[in-house]
DNA sequence: AATGAATGAGGGTTCATTCAT
DNA sequence: TATGAATGAACCCTCATTCAT
């Protein structure tokens, strides 16, 4: 149970990045979130971006487990749709501020100005998609390639989109809403099928 | 044709917070890019909040006129909702380097941090979901209120999730996909009514 | 007699770079000394490497109206050269710590490590050979260029190295022979011609 | 043949103060150049000053050995005269960046703020101008001791100037032609005695 | 309406050193 | 003998803002 100091300053960091954004939070607010001097953490990251890689870099390590190697990689594919869905509409359901997608943050916000941040970002996304794509192919076995990408595509979109609703009205409706347009969805084409 | 002092100060940071998020644009860049004085600047705006309020202001003002009392205020809803779709799309279809939705920006860095901010944003979106649902429900007259209400706030997510999307691939594929995604379902659902 | 913060910032940082050196000179101490805040130093100057160049820049242009432009610049060649000696040795004479040439000192702390400041001591350095070849030329009429070019530097090498002396013994002696030695070689040197 | 850790780090050290001056070389420097951590570093140095101390002793140990016991204790005065300029000169020849003299760079860097520093290479400058002295008194038994005390002075400020005529250029000719002259002069007197 | 001097808190980072194991 | 975690002052620099003219 026992944290070392550099697993402090790195959870910490992620939850003051993902509350505030990585511009807004500062050396100092890293420091006091972690109870570490600033030596200290020089000791144990080289620069401010090190500790936003790293964090970055473990925040993807976590959803690539839970998210790819686990939901996605269930038997039941529509199962596993299902579940994803669920998994990312739960995580938001008991928050009293909606900070929105801890991804997507951080794709707003330093995609189009740090390159290594949006390397590692645009990596997890097309693993996600790609993730997806097979998870759809072998829910439709009938349909294309090209139709199953189509829908991975839309499917995180309205996901993202639905959590930048939900950031602006502060207010769970709207992802509640996409959720519900994309369980039916799966289900209806499953009908059909 | 001449602008103003204010103008250029106001268009200047449109722009440069569009590209660099609303932190990370300094007072010092906006004097630089408006070749404007520091007297200059505080004798026109009290802060750079005010300065930020007041080009979210003009921005939302702009979608207003454009989007809301244009594009989706014309007789036929159809056409209407497929102006729309395309409006969003034709605007970063042209970009090399791509940075988002200016109004998704705003959201995603402000809206858990600065309520003022986020209170403007919010009753546009909001402005905008309601024109939505009435656009949708003068194309489909036979829905409920409740259904066009879900459609209209899917559409939006759709649209905010491409743009995160395409930010984090510097590319515009998904934008294209959730588009097309888009159409075909304005269309088969007009064929189903 | 009023001087401007500027001035005031220049004139304090070229006596702490002429006692402590430029490395060793900090923004605290630029500040303490001159009086003035931090933003007000970074208002005048873009930074320390900026104060830095144009307090040598200033120092240079001293050495030129005085050294060049002046006393090397008088009718007689050989009351100039001895003119020369005496006020490098002057300077020295009334200090009660010897902190060495100001220019020597630069030369040797950032020739090797700095370009911009390098670049800037050794344009002044090669003006001040070539301005006493000419003295030299004027004073013995009979040499080669090339035998003035040889006395030159060896007489810019001995008040150097005879400053360089001093320093390390805190004491003027060393000085006081380079230049009696000087003095003589000019006097002998006009004996023989 | 194997250097000890502590060794190891005097070496590293030596080389780093000689090229970037002793204020600019960090802790940092040296445990990354001598490959040692900061532990190992503090266990066998009480503090950077002590490194500082222990490598300028060090260094004055080679000289005394190199040049006051060596090149200057050989039996013919005037070669050992010679040998000593040439010793100096052939020292720089073969850089491709001069950083200047070893013991002139610590002189000026230091003798008017580290008293420890001064006094070490004060006594050695004290011991290198005394085996002058009586190398030129034996060269030219005829003279003073004064004059010879004049003549010795004025060898080394010229040494010194000259090299720092050469880290000023960056170029070796000034040390060319001062050595040009300084055997010259020593021939020269020769000639006359 | 306009200029730019002045302020001082805070930004990220490096420093030499000490401590615990 | 050796390791590297911890400390905190100081480094250079940028920030948003205010003031005097």
């Amino acid at each position: 149970m026992k944290m070392t100091t550099r697993e402090r300053i790195l959870k910490q960091t992620t939850e003051l990045i993902y509350r505030q954004g990585y511009l807004a939070t500062s050396i100092s607010d890293i420091m006091a979130a972690s109870g570490v001097g600033k030596g200290q953490l020089y000791h144990y990251f080289a620069s401010k971006q090190a500790i936003g890689l790293e964090v970055v870099t473990q925040l993807l390590g976590e959803w690539r487990s839970q998210l790819l190697d686990g939901i996605l990689s269930q038997e039941n594919p529509r199962q596993a749709l299902v579940a994803m869905v669920d998994w990312f509409f739960e995580f938001h359901q008991n928050q009293t501020v909606f900070y929105g997608c801890s991804l997507g943050n951080l794709i707003v916000e330093l995609s189009a100005q740090e390159p290594h941040f949006q390397e590692l970002l645009k990596a997890f996304m097309t693993d996600w998609e790609e993730a997806l794509v097979s998870v759809l192919q072998a829910a439709y076995p009938e349909r294309s390639r090209g139709a199953c990408r189509e829908q991975a595509i839309n499917l995180l979109a309205s996901l993202q989109g639905g959590i930048v609703l939900v950031k602006v009205h502060q207010d769970l409706d709207s992802l509640t809403l996409v959720r519900q347009r994309l369980l039916q969805d799966l289900g209806l084409v499953a009908d059909r099928s």
